[in-house]
RNA sequence: CGGGGUGUAGCGCAGUUUGGUAGCGCACUUGGUUUGGGACCAAGGGGCCGGGAGUUCGAAUCUCUUCACCCCGACCA
């Protein structure tokens, strides 16, 4: 390739709406443009990647026996009111019409078509286990993309799924993947990946794992215990929470006047009294219905709304306190509580014990002081709906757990059968008895995955691709490209490069060397051969690493033996 | 969907307060001089000042409206 036709131009300035260092750079470099909010169009150096991140993808399928399908982007609306998806994914779902007025759908996920093209074609469990897989485009219709390739509407992703007869069969396949994923993302330059404990959400199912890239740039949050092997996505994550501590002098229950303290730092300064000694009410609405729910948990102590949403099986928005004439908001409390039957209430298992709590009493300007849980509120039922904070003792070891942040880059579902059931799709088992197929399901993004290898490799010069995802392996540089004895040597390298299977790019302008080096540098090519007219004599180049900064003059005759030994040491 | 910000040449920005013929740097074209860390000189090309409506003799600038993009939040395989 010759880089004075290279269609991409990279400039010196950042982008101005650029915040994030890949975003930032990948436009620098003439890699990626923005066409409309999440929407981006690839150049051929970007392109190139993604290919090349795709074949280390297809090379790790189709080692644990995974065949590449292709379902389509469009489909009928009638495919996902089988599974019930139509109806009950959000917006995220990009829903329109065809001209006869026919109802579609653009994909953001093929387990409908999976199972569509799977159904008929699996008849017998002799035929299981099986995997098939894409390497597609999907769109999802994000309330909000950002942060360039990191979070888009439209991309590219792996999306495996597989059938088994038995549990077994699944979670043995399920630990298969899981392996080629830490292959995948090694072979990628992704070193400081981990796998999560996560929540299934709407994909339906039990157990599941999400590859996770730590990061500040990261909009998951992690909870880790550094002493043990406990990981898990905030969503899910358990932890001991800091006990009750029932030494109270004042154990009558009494109300007393707390004025225009409602959020709970205010009550607790107001009485003097430790935020762990309150309890909070936070309520939501319960989605396409007029039912909410008021939640009850230990003042230091937030929700975790995906615990909750499972606890009440409801999807749930925030509800705005002013829109309430029956609850006094700041002052919510749950003895006394007016419920009308149009509230569900759900106490944290933080509150199970405790006694001397303050309380909401329901009535403006009034908090209840003394009140015990077990004696007072009667409860007979404790949920857990509390969200880990950093500190917090680790279930398994009993350490204190951290919060990082994470992106995450792939994801791994024990599907189970509610895709086999819904759509039924059912083999006969050695018994001649018809049978749903159990399933899992495997994503990663390819352009997710492009933009987190460049925001962990990049410097202050630019991007900084391993060599096995580089655009090009080799920047070649001539120096005074118009010496005809340089043009002549460049060229001849060139080809000989070409032919021993180097990618490589000619820088053939006619700019200066410090030009050309910063371009080489924020394109984030590996390996730089400098052809020099001062070189010449010598029969000598000059080869530079990225990211290195010493460089090396070698012998002309010797160049294509070092290139493919760095080529074979990686 | 809430809060904030920005829209002027491919990119980065000034000009808007106080209305009076559209500017700067980079990039691009041509010629010349340069060439080991983003060269210099000279001459050029490129704008419906996001869109619409208004006020005015006159609008990038004032008013109304709309759209797009970015950031925070909500939301989310």
């Amino acid at each position: 390739m010759l880089i004075s036709k290279l269609v991409g131009s990279r400039t010196k300035e950042n982008p101005a709406d650029a915040v994030i260092k890949s975003h930032a750079l990948l436009i620098r470099a003439g890699f990626i443009k923005s066409v409309a909010g999440g929407i981006w169009s690839f150049g051929m150096p970007a392109k190139k990647i993604a290919m090349k991140i795709e074949k280390i993808i297809r090379d790790e399928m189709d080692g644990i026996d995974g065949q590449e399908c292709s379902f389509p982007v469009v489909m009928p609306k009638e495919l996902w009111d089988e599974s019930g998806r139509y109806s009950s994914i959000g917006d995220e779902l990009v829903r329109f019409e065809d001209r006869n007025g026919h109802k579609l759908v653009l994909g953001m996920t093929h387990e409908e078509a999976a199972v569509h093209f799977a159904r008929d074609n699996i008849t017998s469990y002799q035929q299981l286990p099986c995997m098939i897989y894409q390497i597609q485009t999907k769109f999802r219709d994000e309330a909000r993309s950002r942060g360039g390739l990191i979070r888009v509407r439209e991309f590219t992703m792996k999306d495996a799924y597989s059938f088994h007869l038995t549990q077994d069969c699944l979670e043995n396949y399920y630990q298969k993947v899981f392996d080629a994923y830490v292959r995948i993302f090694k072979r990628i330059g992704l070193k400081k990946i981990i796998a999560v404990k996560s929540d299934s959400g709407m994909m339906g199912g039990k157990i599941s794992h999400e590859f996770m890239f730590l990061s500040e740039m990261g909009e998951d949050k992690i909870v880790i215990c550094p002493h043990c092997e406990y990981k898990a996505n905030m969503e899910i994550a358990d932890a001991i929470i800091s006990p009750n501590e029932n030494n109270d002098k004042d154990t009558n229950v009494t109300e007393v006047f707390t004025g225009d303290a409602k959020e709970i730092v205010d009550v607790v300064k107001f009485l003097g009294v430790d935020d762990k000694k309150t309890i909070k009410a936070v309520v939501y609405n319960i989605k396409s219905s007029n039912k909410q729910v008021i939640c009850f948990i230990r003042g230091d102590l937030e929700v975790n709304e995906a615990k909750l949403k499972k606890v009440i099986k409801s999807e749930i928005v925030p509800v705005s306190l002013a829109e309430s004439s029956e609850i006094v908001a700041g002052n919510i409390g749950p003895m006394n509580l007016k419920n009308n039957g149009d509230q569900i209430i759900v106490y944290d298992k933080s509150l199970d014990g405790a006694t001397g709590m303050v309380i909401g009493a329901n009535k403006a300007g009034y908090h209840i002081t003394g009140v015990s849980v077990a004696r007072d509120l009667k409860i007979s039922d404790f949920s857990d709906i509390s969200k880990v904070k950093s500190g917090m003792r680790c279930i398994v070891c009993g350490e204190q757990v951290s919060v990082v942040n994470g992106i995450e880059i792939g994801n791994i579902f024990q599907l189970g059968t509610k895709y086999t059931t819904s759509m039924s799709m059912r083999v006969l088992n050695n018994n001649g008895v018809a049978v749903n197929p159990i399933m899992g399901c495997y994503g990663i993004g390819v352009g997710r995955a492009l933009a987190t290898v460049a925001e962990e490799t990049a410097d202050d010069k630019g991007l900084n691709w391993p060599l096995e995802i580089a655009p090009w392996e080799v920047y070649l540089c001539p120096i005074r490209y118009d010496n005809p004895d340089v043009k002549k040597l460049t060229l001849e390298l060139y080809n000989e490069f070409t032919n021993a299977g180097i990618e490589t790019i000619l820088d053939d302008r006619n700019v200066t060397p410090g030009c050309k080096f910063a371009d080489s540098e924020l394109m984030g090519i590996p390996i730089r051969v400098v052809v020099s007219p001062k070189l010449l004599n010598s029969n000598t180049l000059e080869i530079k690493l990225r990211g290195v900064d010493e460089s090396k003059i070698v012998l002309r005759n010797d160049i294509i033996k070092i290139i493919l030994d760095i080529k074979n040491y990686v």
